[in-house]
DNA sequence: ACGCGGTAATTGAGCCCTCAATCAGGGGTA
DNA sequence: TACCCCTGATTGAGGGCTCAATTACCGCGT
């Protein structure tokens, strides 16, 4: 471990400044959603999951992985959004263990409601900053850190428990 | 308003890329502190800003501020600080309704310790990711980001409900 | 058939955040 | 001085998250 390796005095200010964005952007459209349509920014992306589902239907763990989120997060989540009709739960016939999360005709309509919003704020507050050649970039800055990151983090946890080496992932598909 | 100005396939992508790194990048970093230090990341900032701070003191206002943060979180935030004995408040002899916060000598130290897995997360999951080049370009796009967001929050969130217009920030002084 | 480990999902406690309400004190004006 | 509005800061309720524990079920091996 010796010393460990310090950020340069311009790898601080991006970093700063990326954190403080990122941040700040995401308080930003969490606040016009929840101002606007009364939801989270974790609950529209899960009806926009299940919005582009075979029969706006997903099994509960399909839908915490496509959404990299935690199977806790989604049971609590998907319980408050069946309290406001836009989701319901159905148990799965060939696996009694299993659930079905399936929109409602309610839910699809909120979507629809709360999306030209949520569009319009993206762009507001992020692709009318950027030249198309900013845009661009940020998206390869975006792969190239996720590529890092995702499928790491189940696996990292549990493996730096044991003070286990884990190998750097190499190459990922896109995600959907 | 007509019809919303939706995004591109291409700019979907990058909003979806770009919104599950930020997301998963901020979870990791969370997870890495509150693991090893017991802190979550906007302790750790505020920590951070009183260090940097003259006497390692700041009102409560300036570090809410400073931190982009709201007073009442701080509020709560630094009463659980106060409450690990990393940090002490002080009432302010000049205005009573003010409080200093005060780094403690146990906070300074926790901040040392929990300084140098915390840059090396940061290290690894984003500046080892990212040529020179990304990593300068990433620090500009973050400007453009929160040139158009940091002073509108607060002025646009009161304005918006009288359906007045806020004229977009030309520019800003560069973050401390 | 029985048992057993693994998997799908839920639950509850505890933490952090937001929002709105509140308290206390400053600072101008009559 | 008395009044009034503004500002600094705190508080409590309610919501969303995580973590650990729990329930219910699958499917394999014997």
């Amino acid at each position: 471990m010796s010393e460990p390796r310090w950020l340069s005095d311009d790898e601080q200010r991006v970093w700063r400044d990326f954190s403080q964005a990122a941040a700040l952007l995401q308080a930003h459209l969490e606040g016009q959603l929840q101002h606007d349509s009364g939801m989270p920014h974790t609950y529209y992306e899960v009806l926009v999951a299940l919005s582009e589902a075979d029969g706006r239907r997903l099994r509960m763990s399909e839908l915490a992985e496509a959404r990299g989120s935690s199977r806790s997060r989604l049971s609590h989540a998907v319980a408050r959004l069946e309290g406001k009709g836009w989701v319901r739960r159905e148990s799965c016939p060939t696996d009694k263990r299993g659930a079905w999360a399936v929109l409602t005709d309610a839910g699809f309509a909120a979507l629809e409601t709360a999306a030209p919003g949520h569009v319009e704020a993206v762009r507001e507050s992020l692709f009318d900053r950027l030249t198309p050649k900013q845009a661009e970039q940020l998206g390869e800055i975006s792969s190239a850190i996720l590529g890092g990151l995702r499928p790491q983090c189940a696996a990292a946890i549990a493996a730096e428990e044991a003070g286990e080496f884990v190998a750097p992932v190499v190459e990922l598909p896109k995600s959907g």
